[in-house]
RNA sequence: CCCGCCGUAGCUCAGCGGUAGAGCGCCCGGCUGUAGUGUGGGGGCGCAGUUACCGGGUGGUCGGGGGUUCGAAUCCCCCCGGCGGGACCA
């Protein structure tokens, strides 16, 4: 268990298959300081849970894991904020429970975890006065840099007001709950950086910020021919729900899976912006070594097992796997994985789920 | 966190190894014109006062701290602050 994990063990764990974490020197020194270290992650109920999110997920369980004392924030205001659901709170509300579920169906140790609903914070009026204060230490510039997508559009007249609202309470919710690390998808880096920029100014803890990967969208990233257009060919490539076509759900049949799957942008002996051959490496490859068999027929190669993705990605690159034949290999292990925590979630939330789909009409 | 630009007078900035500057503002004075006012009108005088002009004056820890140098606003390092950019969005 975690109290028997060396420092460098805990290192290693928290910070495999993170795109970056500022800074790990920050990291390591809290952990030699020996005080209980307390992290969290803010996620929006926004809809059903996807498998872009098990990554953050995973990434979640590691630090649980590694003896983080880990807060789990539903973001419910936040969503309300962002427009999700209709701005319906009790489907939001429901919608962050199912999450909680699924935490806890991949291995999440729940009881160790201090689940959180948005609502307690802005109940409790020292909240907003961080919030005022982490307002007066940043210009209007600042928080705009700060602002997600949606918040963006503020400049062209496109969003009310209550956007700009949104960067300053990830930040003052990430104060407000004394928090050491910050954990979010990569998207999070801004108002992971506004808390940074403000912390120490407003003497509260500045966070170490982890951030997992963004899936690829199912559907890739047309456009790659154009060179040095890197920025264009990334720009819509991030799996989200508002295509369903382009994510895989958790609450999606075997059938669902297995098609999304076949149907997906997979280019031949490519690794860059491939989403298949990250959902091996970033999912089914988490931890490793795992035994992987991808059945063939013996005219294309017979069959084959390997334990890491390191394996994988190679025979992929040297062209000695097909995609055919991956996309069936990674199909099967997705479907596994997912079948349990689908039923269970079916089971415990069914009429959130149709609220949910009917929603998405 | 990374990259770039910036921080010099109240404001906008120039100067980028050799005496800290300009424009605007501000203060004082002058003058011309103008509206108001004392007192019914006119003149004079006074008060008050707008704009433009003229003259004079006021302007500074050159963001902070170290270093290099005979000499630093200027070059180097660190820090603080600001703006922009940074795989989703654009």
């Amino acid at each position: 268990m975690w109290w028997s994990l060396d420092l460098n063990t805990k290192m290693e764990v928290i910070s495999r298959n993170t795109v970056e974490v500022v800074t790990l020197e920050e990291l390591r020194s809290k952990f030699e300081v020996g005080y209980k270290v307390k992290g969290y992650l803010g996620f929006e109920p926004s809809g059903l849970f996807h498998i872009g999110w098990l990554i953050w997920a995973l990434k979640y369980r590691d630090l649980v894991n590694a003896g983080v004392e880990m807060y789990l924030l539903e973001a419910t205001w936040h969503a309300w904020i962002n427009d999700k659901l209709g701005g319906d709170m009790e489907l939001i509300r429901t919608a962050a429970k199912h999450v909680v579920s699924v935490l806890k169906y991949i291995g999440v140790d729940i009881d160790r975890v201090r689940v959180v609903d948005a609502e307690e914070l802005v109940s409790d009026r020292e909240y907003w006065g961080i919030l005022i204060k982490v307002a007066k230490s940043a210009s209007l510039a600042r928080v705009r840099r700060a602002l997600t997508i949606m918040g963006r559009k503020i400049e062209e007249g496109e969003a009310d007001f209550s956007k700009l609202i949104y960067p300053l309470m990830q930040v003052s919710d990430i104060f407000y709950l004394g928090l050491d690390i910050a954990l979010g998808g990569l998207d999070q880096r801004k108002a992971h950086m506004l808390a940074r920029d403000v912390a120490e100014k407003l003497g509260f803890k500045k966070p170490i910020a982890i951030h997992t990967p963004l899936l690829t969208s199912l559907q890739g990233t047309s456009r790659m021919d154009h060179k040095g257009e890197l920025d264009e060919v990334l720009s819509d490539s991030k799996m989200s729900k508002s295509r369903p076509e382009s994510a895989i759900f958790i609450t999606d049949s075997d059938e669902a899976i297995r098609s999304k799957i076949m149907n997906a942008y997979c280019p031949l002996r490519q690794v860059d912006f491939n989403p298949i051959l990250e959902i091996a490496k970033y999912i089914i490859f988490y931890e490793e070594p795992r035994d992987f068999i991808i059945e063939r027929k013996a005219k294309y190669g017979g069959p084959l097992e390997i334990t890491t993705y390191k394996e994988l990605e190679e025979l992929y690159v040297a062209g000695s796997l097909h995609p055919l034949d991956l996309k069936s290999a990674v199909a099967k292990y997705v479907v596994d994985m997912i079948r349990p925590i689908r039923d269970n979630v079916f089971r415990e939330y069914g009429d959130m789920v149709s609220k949910i789909t009917s929603h998405h009409q």
